[in-house]
DNA sequence: CCTATATTTAGATAACTGTCTAATTAGATG
DNA sequence: CATCTAATTAGACAGTTATCTAAATATAGG
């Protein structure tokens, strides 16, 4: 429960974050994906890797090729966490 | 404008993020702050620096003691860059 | 000015991360 | 099955990071 460590970890790089916002819109494959980055394919492919790891994207394979997608609900809890904190500015001790 | 990625890359540590949760209820000295964690005290103040270059907390000398509080604005960044991303579960494509 | 307290800076090191090329797996298709 | 396309895994390497101990800085009080 909570965000994983993972999680924040995973969008601490920008290239993943580009990533996740990119799926924004719906499901892509991988080699579109790979397609908006300078980036090696195998490069790409560890990115994957780490955001899947983290649970903030989708995995589907369809014949050859793989589709990913946004999974919120994990971004739901970084959310949470991260509202918590900038809702603090009150003062307002809580608990 | 928008988050920066010192912003990300400082609350991708658990350390931090810890930091940042004591400091919702205010201000405490980095004494105090460094007492609740098993790290030691150089370790602590390299955390500080991590969380000022990214400008998530304020710093504030009083005699021999330095005062760090939250700085919420910088989180509210990285907050609405989560919240434009999270919010996209409809795939409702923006712009 | 000497000493005590609070905190940071310096320097070292082990572990982690992002990136690449080469090789591999998996599926489609002639 | 030979081969093409899509994507990943393996292995290497450079750069970054978290951590420590030792030393330095800054302030306060005799």
């Amino acid at each position: 429960m909570s965000a994983s460590n993972n999680a924040f970890k995973a969008i601490a790089d920008p290239a993943r974050r580009e990533i996740l916002r990119l799926l924004r819109s719906g499901e892509m494959t991988a080699g579109d994906l790979a397609a908006h980055f300078d980036m090696s394919k195998p490069t790409m492919s560890h990115h994957f890797a780490v955001l899947a790891d983290a649970d903030l994207i989708t995995r589907r394979r369809e014949g050859q090729t793989i589709w990913y997608g946004l999974n919120t609900t994990v971004l739901q809890d970084v959310l949470s966490w991260m509202m918590d904190l900038a809702g603090a500015e009150t003062k307002g001790r809580k608990k």
